[in-house]
DNA sequence: GCATCGACTTGTCACGATATCT
DNA sequence: AGATATCGTGACAAGTCGATGC
């Protein structure tokens, strides 16, 4: 494994443009009004600029709930005017339904723009792009992940969120660092205005970065996963997962013995661990209480979050989990364990309230120290990553027929994909029109295969004279029909299953792509453009005999 | 130790672009 | 051509994990 530098600096030379800021606020006009107790009420701009965030939401379940409300408000109160403030105290009398319909008519004639109109627009967005969506860093320009500054708004977060509906604060030129190499040409602040400060720190890879008014953490401008650093840096993370695979027995082994360990935090460590190389489960770091939705990974179980069945049915030993993980995700599975995982788990139980800890003696810092020592670079999400990537591998030999159609092996391309997010636990919520057109599918099948009877019917009717070109009628259209069935059956199976993520973060794509040469397959029907930019790195590594 | 910070990866979703259907 | 379904992309939130400071 051959990185570019080896002092930890990530470029020699660095020189972009700065990020580009989000448009200034435009007033309302005069004749959208906001009623304050059923009264007409003319608000100062940065009044008004936080009612048009909330009007624009009205449509959203969120905004009714109390939390939101509370949170949105206090803000609000803060951007007031004293006059405001003290006529503004209740915001169930606020009534925003003029802005409301303001924008929504805004936003139906956007979608009714003439064709020149969305022309000139979408030349003006590629304008900026070319400005500021490119750096120098080194020798190669590249592409930047997201110049444009996020606008100013509502927060929202995922799940139940306790900062819902505050405001995230406008971004100014004066809350910019700036990160670049000395000897380039710096960027320019908007006329009138300074970055917060220009540095030159060649030790990481951002571009600007500031800080964020919500948790107080900071955002960084980055560059696009196409980049030579996100890439070399992808390609590392799986050449660790790769030596994962060379001593995982024996770390599975140690585990197993440390299940006897007299000390608890050993056997909790061990059986933290059995778990995330088991189901995947993240790290699950601490987390502020309060400050964040009540989310869990592995070494933050609680109590609450499994259940314990001795008999299930026919089977020993059973977990049940039901978590909310990253993101709110639910995690729920039920699995058998070993006998001694379960007695473990009922000694760790032992004496607790619902929401004490399950693994009270472990943590990520902990069992992070424990896998380092184990091996080189090993990490809790090194498993993650390497039995995602040996599930793919596994799949794709046990599911590919040598002499299946193109469509057909696509099908088992797909499969190998989602047992591996099923694995990961990536769902989603079926999408909002698929029974519909999982109806229009089999709508098409069907006048496939009737279009198929009535070929072969004409087949016999004519089978003694031109038997060999309405033979290769019926051909085609079996074919087509087959597409047609392996369409249905992906879709199908993948109602509840999102694969993109484990796809871009988890599957070495040098299988894929060595897959795609053993059996003849092009790229572009597993990669698309930009997964292909992403992946440039493997495709041109790969061959066909590519072993994880 | 442990709390916090900083840098980076991983994650979902909404929305506009594009392909396909009528 | 316009309507509708599907896909790709960007936005931005939420994780992981090592470093830092007390």
């Amino acid at each position: 494994l051959q990185l570019r530098y080896t002092d930890g600096s990530k470029w020699r030379f660095l020189e972009h443009k700065g990020p580009v800021f989000a448009p200034p606020y435009e007033p309302l006009p005069d004749k959208v009004k906001f009623y304050y107790d059923g009264k007409p009420m003319k608000l100062s701009a940065p009044a008004e600029e936080v009612t048009t965030f909330f009007s624009k939401m009205l449509d959203h379940e969120y905004t009714t709930k109390d939390i939101f409300r509370k949170n949105f408000f206090k803000d609000w109160r803060k951007e007031m005017t004293s006059e405001e403030k003290s006529k503004i105290t209740d915001l169930n009398k606020c009534n925003f339904s003029e802005m409301s319909e303001y924008f929504k008519t805004q936003s139906e004639a956007r979608k009714q723009m003439s064709k020149e109109e969305k022309q000139k627009i979408k030349e003006e967005n590629e304008r900026l792009l070319q400005e500021y969506g490119f750096c120098i860093m080194d020798n190669h320009k590249e592409r930047i992940g997201n110049f444009r500054i996020e606008p100013p708004g509502l927060f929202r977060g995922r799940g139940d969120h306790p900062k819902m509906g505050m405001l995230k604060r406008r971004i100014r030129p004066e809350d910019i660092i700036i990160n670049c190499s000395k000897d380039s040409k710096q960027p320019k602040p908007p006329p009138g205005t300074k970055w917060k400060e220009v540095r030159h720190d060649n030790k990481v890879t951002w571009l600007a970065s500031w800080t964020e008014n919500i948790q107080g953490s900071i955002k960084y401008i980055m560059l696009n996963p196409s980049s030579r650093i996100k890439g070399e840096k992808d390609w590392q993370k799986y050449e660790t997962a790769r030596r994962l695979k060379k001593c995982v027995d024996r770390i599975r082994t140690q585990y197993r013995d440390d299940w006897k360990s007299k000390e608890m935090r050993i056997r909790q460590r061990a059986v933290a661990l059995y778990f995330i190389d088991k189901l995947a489960l993240r790290a699950g770091n601490e987390k502020e209480e309060g400050e964040t939705a009540d989310t869990v990974g592995c070494c933050s179980l609680r109590v609450e979050h499994i259940k314990l069945y001795p008999k299930m049915d026919d089977q020993e030993y059973v977990v049940e989990f039901d978590f909310l993980g990253k993101d709110s995700i639910r995690y729920y599975n039920k699995i058998p364990v070993e006998k001694r995982v379960f007695k473990n788990l009922q000694l760790f139980l032992e004496n607790k309230q619902p929401e004490d800890d399950l693994f009270d003696r472990l943590n990520t810092s902990i069992l992070n120290k424990h896998l380092q020592e184990l091996m080189d670079g090993l990490t809790a999400k090194v498993f993650r990553t390497y039995n995602a990537s040996i599930t793919l591998q596994q799949q794709l030999k046990e599911l590919t027929c040598p002499d299946d159609s193109v469509p057909a092996k696509i099908l088992s391309y797909n499969r190998a994909n989602r047992a591996v997010a099923i694995l990961c636990n990536h769902q989603r919520a079926p999408p909002k029109t698929f029974e519909k057109s999982m109806q229009n599918l089999q709508t098409k099948i069907d006048e496939k295969q009737n279009q198929l009877s009535a070929a072969r019917k004409q087949l016999k009717a004519a089978k003694a004279d031109r038997k060999a070109s309405r033979d290769e009628k019926s051909k085609k259209i079996e074919e087509q029909l087959m597409k047609l069935q392996v369409q249905a059956t992906d879709r199908e199976e993948n109602k509840q299953i999102a694969l993109g993520t484990s796809k871009l973060n988890y599957l070495d794509p040098r299988i894929s792509v060595a897959w795609c040469k053993k059996f003849g397959i092009p790229i572009e029907k597993i990669y698309n453009k930009t997964q292909r930019e992403k992946f440039a790195w493997a495709i041109d590594m790969a061959e066909k005999d590519y072993e994880f």
